[in-house]
DNA sequence: CATCTGACGACCG
DNA sequence: GCGGTCGCCAGAT
């Protein structure tokens, strides 16, 4: 299926790592497609060995709701990931996905915020 | 075809 | 730091 490109990007993050839906979804060449990242994690094949609890919400926080928010954290937890209220250290734990070939990232941002 | 909704993210007050 | 709003994409109703 089309989600197969985002799995194989999750099971490469090293244990004790995490990302975020919108990373995830940037690193797929998918800007703006968090919320494709986060239907793609819901539709995780269960049994597929896919550390899916390693990746959160940008800021390091769990989005996900009951049960599978405390199995989440505590996944997260036993490898070694403090999870606070729900959340973790982001900027400690955040994982950049590795390509073969380094390139030149190119400073993309997003159009100016207009004026609403 | 119009709306709603969701494992999202960024901005604003 | 928190809650509300808007923008974005895709599937469901």
């Amino acid at each position: 299926m089309s989600f197969d490109p985002v799995y194989r990007l999750v099971k490469q993050i090293p244990r004790g790592r995490v990302l975020t839906y919108g990373a995830l979804a940037r690193a797929l060449g998918l800007p703006g497609g968090a919320r494709t990242a986060g239907r793609a994690m819901g539709a995780t094949p269960r049994g597929q060995a896919i550390p899916w609890h390693r990746v959160l919400g940008a800021n390091g926080k769990i989005l996900i709701r009951e049960p599978y928010a405390s199995l989440q954290k505590k996944l997260l937890e036993s490898e070694g990931i403090a999870v606070v209220e729900s959340r973790i250290n982001i900027k400690k734990y955040l994982w950049t996905p590795q390509r073969k070939k380094s390139r030149t990232i190119k400073k993309s941002r997003r159009p100016l915020p207009k004026s609403k």
